[in-house]
DNA sequence: TCATAGTTTGTAATCGATTACAGATTTTGG
DNA sequence: CCAAAATCTGTAATCGATTACAAACTATGA
């Protein structure tokens, strides 16, 4: 049905070492030559088999991408990045959703050991460090988002304690005193990271942290951010301003604040994390930190393929951007 | 480095077809000799190829999984039900944004020929229906939500115009009379089909529909639902009630209605489609009729992978069901 | 014209698995 | 105890490409 290679060498009166080089634009074939041979690939619809250069080759063109849930636009974006990327550097990306579930996440390291892909891009922050650093003696990995700078693996991550300092300094600036943190599980780096900003902005001004007004969510979804937030609003005296771990998180307070008859910015200020597309489009829009999602993901992809062809990388820290809007 | 067939074959006394047979929990191999291999496979670590395997075998135990774009909701949630149940079942998916670009779909459509993947889910109204008719001569597709009928490849989707017809409904018995509606581009068959029950339903009431009141965007995106919305406004007379095709259509009209200064559903009551997650966070949280997204992006790649195994397969039309929430 | 250098092409091994078939071994039953 | 049947294991071809090396061919210059 499908022509193979050595079809194509027969009709063309070649060998199949001669279709190969027109194939791949080998230098080294006579003009004459290899119009005979591009003929017959015309002809007979020819498309060289990927199965049979990838075992030739020991490579299989396909990046994992490792995050905990493809419905979180913060990932979203950086796929894009990424691929983009991959598909103009001839890679293609297999989309690895771990649900922070270990047995998932072995799943897909099997995966790069079955030789199945060439290298993985990790961007669950619940990942396995251990066995990830284990896995990344013999395979090329890079860390994208969340990272850990004990394990050595290369990462692209942006100065998540900087950002926070700059968000939390902004509410300080218009009045706010009383700003409380919707923060998500420490065992995070980048929640680790931000709340030190969060406490440097507060320091700065003579504002001492108080403990009510920081709130630890098990989870980084909606729910969470709408029950942190009527926590918060619940407290006697109760903050002016909240600073959100993530735009997700920053959503569910909104709805709780506006749920409970209160306005933002007017009663209670608001600032999510990430500029996920969908902080503009509640009401108020939200106010929050850009992280260049497009471009972490290209450079992380530029720093896999490298590594995949044998090269060093250098870890990068990108800039991010403080995106004021109407919810403060 | 990493440990082939032969290596465990010669480690084991054994043949490389016993291993094999090992490997592939073949019936026919006798305790001893299977306790042997697998101590030795232990020993060194050895993980089956995919490379050898698949070109072997001639499959990639890959699908793909075209979408015109990640960042939209809508296909996430179909794309966690593809990859659950494309996992269960050994394969993988290979994500495919077009763009609802011919060129990349020329590309993706590549691939297949390429071997470097099993078959298609198509989910992209904008895909060329001519060249996935062609294709679906030689390879494994089924169709996804979008889907065309003269075309002869098996698809999954819901009762468009009946689900129109009962949110336009809904609304109706509020008692709305002047009922917009948010399209998109007629080229896409789910436009047509949800018109064309928005119709009946106005019809069925003795309502005539006001042609001022629909309006056709050019995306389906979130900026192109806030600019409808704002035309519908500056009506003289205008609607009390819309029905956007979309969620994010809906949410993009609901962000222009309250920076407008009026009330959602008092003044205007709205309903979406989709039930995409974000339809919940809103405020008010959407009305908006819920596709059974998981179970439909399940149900596609059951489909497809019993094309690749020969199979026949019949398509489905899956319930789909009116969520009352608080926008109406 | 012919040796030599430079191009172009072909031969055959190779990547790592699966599998038809044959051969070896064990079991069964008379 | 031995032939036949059943079970287990091995040999070697195969999937479809790439590529080192050898061979054939062409061009060059004395």
């Amino acid at each position: 049905m499908v022509a193979n290679i050595q079809e194509v060498a027969r009709k063309a009166g070649v060998s199949v070492a001669t279709v190969s080089r027109v194939i791949n634009n080998y230098s080294g074939v006579t003009e004459r030559t290899r119009q005979k041979v591009e003929k017959v690939i015309e002809e007979l619809n020819y498309e060289p088999s990927m199965l049979g250069r990838n075992l030739r080759t020991l490579e299989s063109k396909l990046i994992l991408v490792l995050i905990p849930s493809i419905s979180n636009p913060f990932y979203t974006e950086i796929i894009n990045g990424i691929e983009e990327t991959a598909i103009n550097l001839g890679y293609n990306i297999l989309l690895c959703e771990t649900d922070s579930n270990p047995e998932h996440e072995q799943r897909y390291f099997g995966l790069l050991k079955k030789r199945m892909a060439d290298g993985i891009i990790s961007m669950d922050p619940a990942v396995n460090k251990a066995k990830l650093a284990e896995l990344a003696e013999s395979y090329p990995i890079v860390q994208c988002s969340e990272y850990d700078e004990d394990i050595n693996i290369p990462y692209v991550t942006i100065n998540n304690e900087l950002a926070a300092y700059q968000a939390v300094k902004h509410l300080v600036k218009l009045g706010h005193e009383k700003v409380a943190l919707i923060s998500s599980d420490e065992r995070y780096l980048y929640a680790r990271e931000r709340k030190c900003g969060y406490e440097r902005a507060l320091n700065e001004f003579g504002i001492t942290a108080n403990e009510a007004f920081i709130y630890h969510t098990e989870s980084i979804s909606f729910e969470y951010g709408q029950h942190a937030m009527r926590k918060l609003l619940d407290l006697k005296d109760r903050p002016t301003a909240v600073f959100a771990l993530s735009d997700i998180l920053a959503i569910g307070a909104l709805k709780e604040i506006n749920s409970s008859g209160l306005l933002v910015p007017k009663d209670i200020a608001l600032i999510g994390f990430d500029k996920i597309s969908f902080s503009n489009m509640t009401y108020p829009a939200l106010t929050t930190v850009a992280q260049p999602m497009f471009k972490m993901g290209a450079a992380a992809t530029n720093m896999l393929i490298n590594r995949i062809k044998g090269m060093r990388v250098e870890s990068m820290v990108m800039e991010h951007e403080l995106i004021i809007r109407e919810s403060t």
